[in-house]
RNA sequence: GGGCGGUUAGCUCAGUUGGUCAGAGCGCCUCGUUUACACCGAGGAUGUCGGGGGUUCGAGUCCCUCACCGCCCACCA
């Protein structure tokens, strides 16, 4: 016996420790420098396409939440299988400033200093936002590295950095020119909590249970006295902004109020009167029939005024308090006042009806304030030239959604897209740059000091005030992808990695941010920023809520990383998921990720703790030559190719679920279940001075690294630094690099030799043979460590032909004394009544056995009987059938009829069996 | 009001072009300390693939319809 191995195994842990492992493989690639394309460690082949990713730039205030963890998790998958096949690859990090959201975290913040916005005014504030800044910047970067993100730290870049600001203005000045940009007085949603206006998108409509309030309104006679006895009565769900109505409306062919239309209603409180109109948009069924007219707090009142030109009275201020037009309620807010003009109509009489109503209210994305539509002067993009070319890049496919169901989402939105209200009332930003002039005029400039005069009468730049505005968080982020890469100006980067490959994030924000980058990129750079946009699906919690810090809720992945290490957690991110569908993220299925790390540790550690001493440490990888392999490494080599093409393939088609699928039931119920347990026996077996013992020794550890190799490759990319880890002790190819991070990527068609197939197929049937062994031993409740006398049969074929190469294997993992007949007859003589029956594969077995268990073992055979006699009756229908034999595809119906075969073979042998031990 | 997605073993979910697709993990039951791993090994049980109809030789897989759950969009005050 040889069993002369170099132990290495006790050198490494006996499990796999992330906090030790992890983080040295991360700075070992980061002191390699083979992050950037450009890289001293990278090994990038430029005559190959780059592959870019487009990452979400996280906000600067947030620290890492499971979403995150998802996101880099993809990309890093994506970006790092492309860096092992060559590709110059590039993800740029950054950050981005997000401006409402972070002024709505720093306001809180100095409110327990008890400053405020006002108090500190603009320069103070913004000088405490950039010490802010300064403290939360690095955190989010610092727990992206801990994930194990390939991204090249050297180009870091934030949002509001010089590079941006130059995009920001230059891009700008050209929509101006365009005549894209312009600023106007509309009706826009308004944040009384952050006093800034919003973009529709940052408006959630949430359903809420309000009320309808029917109100009499007084009418005025022919001499404009108030009559005393007619009415109008108007429904409304915010009679606060009945203090802004300047008319009513009714349908013009409703005959209950045809008679009052031109006629004049006098509004409670600020006894106005107002003209009673006719238009179409009133739905008679809904309410009174009558609506009062608000076209200051309302976008169809906008409408509807404007339609009959009726005056816009704004009775609402900045902080939603009622403003001097307000009459007797100026000053006060807004639901106080609702609250005071209800209990006064209600005292007056005039509060016809109160009835509970379903409404759709808009909320604050941010402060979850009420919103309010006021008129404000503001900066806006008519985007609808730009969202034509956006869709133009994905009708003409230059731009794939994936999956392509949302594209139809982005179609139907682009479709119906309004003007962007791109100005906010905030400080922290980038400020518009645009100049106002004394005499009114506004002069839009690029250059970094503004203007050096009005560009319509002349005035110097002394006299010259810029906008106090600034820009929506997301125009600066939908410049991202080129912005980041040098643009205005021709960089070489810009030319090398624009556009982007891959974009990938969550559906929730496709709108704010995908499609404002297609919009922008189209326009500024005349084509689509990316090729392909990846959507993956929101994680929940175990229960299936959404995460939530004030639910309490939330998957930490920095104390996940801390507990199951980063591999763990990516692995469990993309593993059994589908794109863009939600899930599930509990305790198990991160605990199944890590007990799959220790698994192919340990596996490893098998692996390099039983290499035989003849084989040098520092050997290069390659296959043994064919006629050293036995029957077990043809298999295994055969199922390793296989496994190949189908991850190589699903990671084409971005199935990462299905690529971590295929290599967890790979490498667990192939390679460990399986092989190791053969290779074992074939490591230890010959004589010490055996030649060719030892070159079939060295030739089966071989190929458990070669195959432990291929599979840590393709492992990689979703556990970078245990498969680094394990890599960096195995054997390497010539053409490695020092690091597994930018060595090759293993092709099915790479094999060495190809497997043979009947070895491989033999091996096959005899593992099922061994399978039913192991089942029969087991319901029949035989003793786990008794070995069993066990007569073997197998027709001639390929399993017989591996048999005796893989027989002392079979012995030892079957636990039996196994002996091959010739004939099927000598299985009688060789076992007996009184002997477990066992058909498997192609091939049979008597176990020997003292007949204590034989009712099981008839019961077992009864059971395996009925069900190859369904399995029959199934399959002979289907021939039997004459369409099927038509219709079907030949190949179709000749495996129908080789397995009709073959479970005529088996129940032929079970009634035997049976009839015997009757 | 439009649009989309889901409904597969007790739980969480895979299932790409219709033909070994009825699966995996967890949980459960039985057994096991054989020199990689108890974060382990061997074995077992559980499903009329939401209901109904249709297309087809054949449907979890395509079409129609219904039910329930979820999401997105939307200016009936």
């Amino acid at each position: 016996m040889a069993t002369e191995t170099q132990r290495t195994t006790a050198e490494i842990p006996k499990a796999y420790r992330p906090a030790e492992v992890e983080p040295e493989v991360y700075e070992r690639w980061l002191a390699a420098d083979v992050f950037a394309p450009d890289g001293a460690g990278s090994r990038a082949d430029w005559s190959k396409k780059p592959f870019v990713i487009i990452q979400p730039p996280p906000n600067v205030t947030g620290a890492l939440h499971i979403g995150h963890a998802l996101t880099a998790t993809v990309e890093d998958m994506l970006i790092r299988r492309a860096r092992m096949q060559g590709h110059p690859t590039l993800w740029l990090p950054g950050v981005d400033h997000a401006s409402i959201a972070a002024q709505y975290v720093l306001d809180r913040l100095i409110a327990e200093e008890g400053e405020s916005r006002q108090s500190l005014g603009r320069e103070r504030y913004l000088e405490r936002m950039r010490r802010f800044m300064d403290e939360t910047r690095p955190i989010i970067s610092s727990q992206h590295r801990r994930l194990g993100v390939s991204v090249d730290w050297s180009r870091l870049r934030f949002t509001v950095d010089e590079g941006s600001a130059r995009a920001v203005r230059v891009s700008f000045k050209r929509l101006y020119d365009d005549g894209l940009a312009y600023r106007a007085q509309a009706l826009i949603n308004w944040c009384p909590g952050c006093r800034t206006s919003l973009s529709d998108l940052e408006v959630l409509s949430r359903p809420t249970q309000g009320t309808l309030w029917h109100v009499r309104y007084r009418l005025l006679d022919e001499e404009g006295n108030v009559s005393p006895i007619d009415t109008i009565t108007v429904a409304t769900t915010r009679p606060e902004t009945i203090l802004g109505d300047t008319g009513v409306a009714v349908h013009p062919d409703d005959e209950r109020y045809r008679a009052l239309v031109g006629r004049m209603a006098l509004i409670p409180f600020v006894d106005r009167p107002v003209p009673i109109v006719a238009d179409p948009v009133v739905e008679r069924e809904f309410g009174t029939g009558a609506v009062k007219i608000t076209p200051a707090h309302d976008q169809t009142d906008h409408e509807t005024g404007r339609r009959h030109g009726l005056p816009v009275i704004d009775v609402m201020d900045d902080r939603a308090r009622m403003t001097e037009a307000a009459g007797p309620f100026a000053g006060l807010d807004r639901y106080e006042v609702r609250r005071r003009i209800l209990a006064e109509l209600e005292a007056r009489g005039e509060l016809a009806a109160a009835l509970p109503h379903e409404m759709i209210v808009g909320h604050c994305q941010r402060s979850d304030d009420v919103v309010e539509p006021r008129l404000k002067t503001q900066w806006f993009i008519n985007v609808k030239p730009l969202a034509e070319r956006a869709m133009a890049a994905v009708r003409e496919g230059r731009t794939r959604i994936l999956p392509a169901r949302h594209e139809k989402v982005f179609f139907d939105w682009m479709e119906n897209i309004h003007d962007w209200n791109v100005s906010r009332q905030l400080w922290w930003g980038h400020r518009i740059p645009a100049w106002h002039c004394p005499d009114g005029h506004v002069t839009v400039s690029a250059e970094e000091d503004g203007p050096s005069a009005c560009s319509t009468c002349g005035r110097p730049a002394t006299e010259l005030r810029q906008d106090d505005d600034i820009f929506d968080t997301w125009y600066s982020a939908g410049l991202w992808p080129f912005s980041t890469l040098g643009w205005p100006d021709q960089t070489d980067d810009l030319r090398r990695f624009y556009p982007g490959t891959v974009m990938e994030t969550g559906y929730d924000i496709i709108f704010f941010w995908v499609a404002r980058m297609m919009m922008l990129g189209e326009w500024f750079m005349g084509r689509e920023p990316f090729e392909v946009v990846y959507l993956h699906g929101m994680v929940r919690d175990a229960t299936g809520q959404r995460m939530s810090k004030t639910k309490g809720n939330v998957v930490d992945p920095l104390g996940v990383m801390e507990e199951v290490g980063a591999d763990a957690l990516r692995f469990a991110l993309v593993h059994g998921s589908a794109p863009a569908a939600d899930q599930k993220l509990g305790r198990t299925k991160l605990e199944g990720a890590r007990n799959f790390a220790n698994k192919i540790w340990n596996a490893a550690r098998f692996v390099l703790g039983s290499r035989p001493a003849d084989i040098p440490a520092d050997a290069l990888l390659s296959l043994p030559e064919a006629k050293l392999l036995g029957p077990a490494e043809h298999w295994i080599l055969a199922r390793c190719a296989a496994t190949t093409e189908a991850v190589e393939r699903a990671y084409a088609d971005f199935q990462l679920g299905e690529a971590t699928r295929l290599l967890y039931d790979a490498i667990w119920g192939e390679y460990c279940d399986w092989y190791l347990e053969l290779a074992k026996v074939g490591l230890t077996e010959g004589a010490d001075g055996d030649e060719l013992a030892a070159g079939r020794r060295q030739a089966t550890w071989w190929v458990l690294a070669w195959v432990l190799d291929r599979y840590v490759r393709l492992l990689h990319p979703v556990m970078p630094h245990l498969t680094e880890a394990i890599w960096q002790r195995l054997p390497h190819r010539p053409d490695d690099a020092g690091l597994l991070m930018v060595s090759p990527w293993p092709a099915a068609s790479e094999m060495g030799q190809a497997p043979d197939d009947a070895p491989a197929r033999g091996t096959g049937e005899l593992l099922a043979l061994l399978g039913s062994i192991r089942t029969a031993r087991a319901e029949a409740g035989i003793d786990p460590a008794e070995w069993l006398p066990a007569a073997i049969f197998l027709p001639p074929g390929a399993a017989r032909e591996a048999y005796p190469e893989l027989e002392s294997a079979l012995a030892r993992i079957g636990r039996i004394r196994p002996r091959l007949v010739a004939d099927r007859a000598e299985l009688e003589t060789g076992g007996g009544a009184g002997a477990l029956s066992v058909i498997g594969g192609t091939g049979e077995a008597r176990l020997s056995r003292s007949g204590a268990e034989m009712e099981r073992e008839h019961a077992r055979l009864t059971k395996e009987l009925a069900n190859a006699r369904v399995q029959l009756a199934q399959t002979e229908a289907r021939l039997g059938d004459e369409g099927f034999r038509q219709k079907a595809p030949q190949q179709v119906v000749s495996a129908a009829q080789q397995r009709a075969a073959e479970l005529r073979d088996v129940i032929g042998r079970l009634q035997e069996r049976l009839h015997e031990d009757a």
